[in-house]
DNA sequence: TAAATTAACGAAAACGTTTTAGTTGCATTT
DNA sequence: AAATGCAACTAAAACGTTTTCGTTAATTTA
């Protein structure tokens, strides 16, 4: 086993200051060209790498990302994850990843831990915990110590901070649009609690869409799930309850199981019934018959969060201007619309 | 914005040495207990917490696992990395993922970055170029400075170093042969190239399986992709050679497509044709038919290696003593097979 | 009373860097 | 020959901890 080399070793060996060793790695000016030849050619051959750790606690700056999310076995936060990712890496960041599992009391945890040196700046979504706890100090406490934070997502108004988000609003309202050209009748509209940021501007779109539209707006045709697990009686129930001729949902899952559901009872989608989902994931493309989705784009809303953040981390302007940016959504069009 | 507080602040705040605050913060008994008093309401009213990045340079520890993953927007490494990050966070150390995208070179390079200092052992699946390439230095160098090193599915043999992986071989044996007690005669295995270990392993079950009822094993019957990219041509071409009533797939993604494109000509699943798929990920779960998929127990498999690296980690035993754990696979049974 | 013990604290080294501010010895200038 | 300048290097501080080894002064012991 041979253990890490470090400047001291060098410098001893070679019978030169510590000092010397560090300039002469850095091709320095300062240095003879023979000990740098000398200082350089003994690196070389131990495969001298600087500490990582010293360098941070020197420079004060760790060049790694924190990035906190409720849940990673989820296609849109891996996406997100993946652009963060790609555009962290490219510029020599690592990314140091938390899960929140959707509590705020590990969001807040996880903060707390990662705050203290181990990263430069959060790239985070907020837990649903979180936002129905509807407590934000965490996130000011991490502000407010100059630890820069981008929220993609799920985020919160009173939150000074960068912020990524697509309009939800407009992806619904565009479906919903959608669903009326094509002559739909009764469109429902598959939800969780309205805490839930997205959920909530997502219900917006919905309901504006059809206003505009001359068309009533019936609470009926909304079904609420209390949390994000599924539960198939409640689909059953509303089913049984309301005649419905499309569906907007704000999840996949929900989607599918639904679409499941009604291919079950005999109908035909699209020709009886019609679905549009959020986040264009794999279930959209793979389901039968395919289901229309709303991109969320979102290895580009972590491209951006990130690009945005090392802005952030490396000119550490003291002004504090905050910007969000705002991605459209794009609507995919599949088999279980009509094209 | 109050800027983080040292020890070294809240020394010359209170007119005493570091060394004191350190020890009273620590509740040790060599410092008085009014003076104990005082530096901890003190520490307490800043908030103060002690820097990571100092505290993992005088421990040379750092309490972060590197973990390096092919893909993240795989529904089977989520799975474990997600069980990576349970046990990790309950033993306190935070995950540093970094994605190798199948590519040798970028494993290479996330590998040595972490390398230095910035992890105290590394998780990792090795990617299919490290695979095709065959050249494992990078992972052998990293074993020789003495850092821990846990591979799980994609394994090497040739590395020294624990292992967690599933029986590969026995799962695929065990679908093969459930087609073979429903009846089936012509069982075609799609799989990738063979320098994917588990693909190897998988294709080795699938003719075990063959040979040991008496079955033919043709080579003709086993559709190999040339990448993971689905090339919708050869499944095409495939189908119109042979004739086929099972298919084993070693994914989901290939399995969902054959099943997708047998259903547009006609054939009705499970009755004409049987499939089974690698992975028990959404895709087979939410299929029309649901398929019946060999499940990988991805979370458990994360948490063990993390578990083992940990405990390697902590207890620095010199005996170099590797084990290799192999998981159960696992048939999740539903409607693209007969019960 | 002198010596030994103890409680309470501080100085300093160490982890591995980077960087500022010297310090040499030698060659060039006046 | 003294002063200047320069090339090539080193010492030391700094980042924020932890920990070992002192060092006091007060207290106990013989």
């Amino acid at each position: 086993m041979k253990r890490k080399i470090t400047l001291k070793h060098i410098a001893r060996e070679l019978g030169v200051s510590i000092s010397t060793v560090s300039k002469a790695l850095k091709n320095s000016e300062e240095i003879g060209s023979d000990t740098k030849e000398k200082v350089q050619a003994f690196a070389k051959l131990y495969n001298y790498k600087p500490n990582n750790i010293a360098i941070s606690l020197k420079n004060k700056r760790t060049k790694n990302i924190g990035v906190i999310i409720p849940d990673i076995v989820h296609h849109f936060f891996t996406t997100v994850f993946r652009g963060i990712e790609n555009y962290a890496n490219a510029k020599g960041y690592n990314v140091i990843v938390c899960v929140s599992d959707e509590s705020f009391d590990r969001e807040v945890i996880n903060m707390e831990l990662l705050a203290n040196g181990s990263i430069d700046g959060f790239i985070m979504a907020i837990s649903s915990g979180t936002q129905l706890k509807n407590d934000y100090n965490h996130l000011k406490e991490v502000t407010e110590q100059g630890i820069p934070l981008v929220l993609f997502d799920r985020v919160a108004e009173d939150i000074k901070c960068d912020k990524v988000i697509i309009n939800d609003r407009k992806g619904a309202y565009n479906a919903v649009t959608k669903f009326i050209k094509d002559g739909r009748k009764r469109i429902a509209l598959i939800t969780t609690e309205e805490y839930i940021s997205v959920s909530r501007e997502r219900a917006t779109g919905y309901r504006d869409a059809l206003l505009d539209n001359g068309m009533e707006y019936n609470e009926n045709l909304i079904l609420k799930f209390p949390s994000m697990e599924i539960n198939e009686q409640l689909i059953e129930d509303f089913f049984a309850r309301e005649k419905v001729d499309a569906v907007l949902s704000v999840n996949e899952i929900f989607a599918i199981h639904s679409m499941r559901y009604v291919q079950g009872k005999g109908l035909k989608i699209p020709e009886d019934i019609s679905f549009i989902g959020f986040t264009d994931g794999l279930l959209s493309k793979y389901a039968s018959p395919g289901l229309t989705a709303i991109a969320q784009h979102g290895e580009q809303m972590g491209e951006i969060a990130a690009e945005i953040l090392i802005e952030k981390v490396e000119n550490h302007m003291e002004e504090e201007t905050y910007v969000t940016r705002v991605l459209e959504p794009t609507l995919i069009e599949r088999g279980s619309t009509f094209n």
